[in-house]
DNA sequence: ATTTATACATACTTCTTGGTATATTTGCTG
DNA sequence: CAGCAAATATACCAAGAAGTATGTATAAAT
């Protein structure tokens, strides 16, 4: 068990809870028991609970939702079949657990966004950093003849990333991963219709031809 | 200026709060204050701060979204121009502040449905009535030819309701209006290819004729 | 070795907040 | 008008919560 350092070990920690609760409902004293070290400790680190939601959003989820949509730039010749992947393993990773407790970054999008001005900003800096890469993506894709031709990058960025955070609400009062699943295929239908040129489940046999 | 039943301007005040703020932000003691009553009074109905939250769900916001969609089935034959309707009405209500703000319902549905059972069931079955009367509405006008016929009513409507929760929220963190009204019109022109049969904006014309 | 800054520990404080105890008033019914 | 229940008023409370004051240990730099 390596010793991290307790700046890291607090963000850590810190960050499971507002995954489970929220961040309003984080209590730092509670955390800093669990963690076994002293309100010093938290303190020196980070000097009022804001500064600590400042830290987790640039430092644990902006990289992860930048790495999450970074997937779709890997492969310029393989964007649709990509991003239909992505779909697909929201839906293999979705458990009853997952689902109630929604997606993080959508939860706090909309838990703090009216709370603090900074926290928004920041959240939408992370926002927006998922658009950009997506509409990257979808404007590559569409060069390259994998989406339609008449397709507006930008548009369909910001509707996809809608469209998936609508399932993940549904789906969280509806307390159903089953839900959740058939949300996320009728969106990939959909998407069919109006944005991949061939069918990208058809494209991986091609590949693996 | 009628003397209204203390209960109701209760719910009418609390009701305006949590639409600003939410429901966990919601402060009893400073809406006894604004209402200039007693303690005494507010704890007489509502014997704890969470039923005041289900009588609100209950007796504001299940009839206000009902009645909101119930407009789809007003008239049968022009169920695809109502929709149309519904999605323009959506844009041009909205305001800097409304947006910011976000939808109440949808508000609701992340910030209590992990917090308190009984909350997120009667925010369910709000959700689940919404999608019962869109379905059915769906299901009317497909059969009316006013819908593609392939399209899946119950998927449809989920994915609707979900669509018009993503522009919400993502439109509440940028903080911009024109986010929501091009979202919006985003989503559409995706109803355009994958669920009308023909243009609604034409049917009006149609219809005026 | 002395200084200095970082890292951590303990106890305390202040404010908020939902909720209670209890008393009083109002209004209806017999 | 007596009596009774619903309605309203007032003062108080206990738990929580973030944050502070202040002191100590550690380790690197001079």
């Amino acid at each position: 068990m390596s010793k991290k350092s307790t700046r890291e070990n607090i963000l850590k920690k810190c960050f499971e809870a507002v995954e489970k609760q929220g961040f309003e409902a984080l209590r730092t004293d509670k955390e800093i028991q669990n963690l076994n070290i002293s309100k010093g400790a938290f303190y020196h680190y980070f000097p009022t609970k804001l500064d600590l939601g400042y830290a987790l959003i640039e430092e644990i989820i902006k990289p992860k939702y930048e790495q999450k949509w970074s997937t779709l730039l890997e492969n310029e010749s393989e964007i649709a079949w990509a991003l239909h992947s992505l779909l697909e393993k929201e839906k293999a990773t979705a458990s009853e657990q997952l689902i109630s407790r929604g997606d993080v970054l959508y939860n706090l999008m909309l838990e703090m966004s009216g709370v603090d001005s900074q926290f928004r900003l920041k959240l939408d800096e992370v926002l927006e950093i998922q658009v950009k890469i997506l509409q990257k993506a979808l404007l590559a894709g569409k060069n390259n003849g994998q989406f339609k031709s008449g397709m507006d990058s930008r548009s369909m960025a910001y509707l996809l990333i809608g469209q998936l955070h609508g399932c993940y609400a549904i789906a969280k009062t509806r307390a159903s991963k089953e839900v959740f699943i058939s949300m996320v295929s009728a969106l990939q239908r959909q998407l069919q219709e109006v944005l991949y040129a061939q069918d990208p489940s058809l494209m991986k046999q091609r590949v693996l031809a």
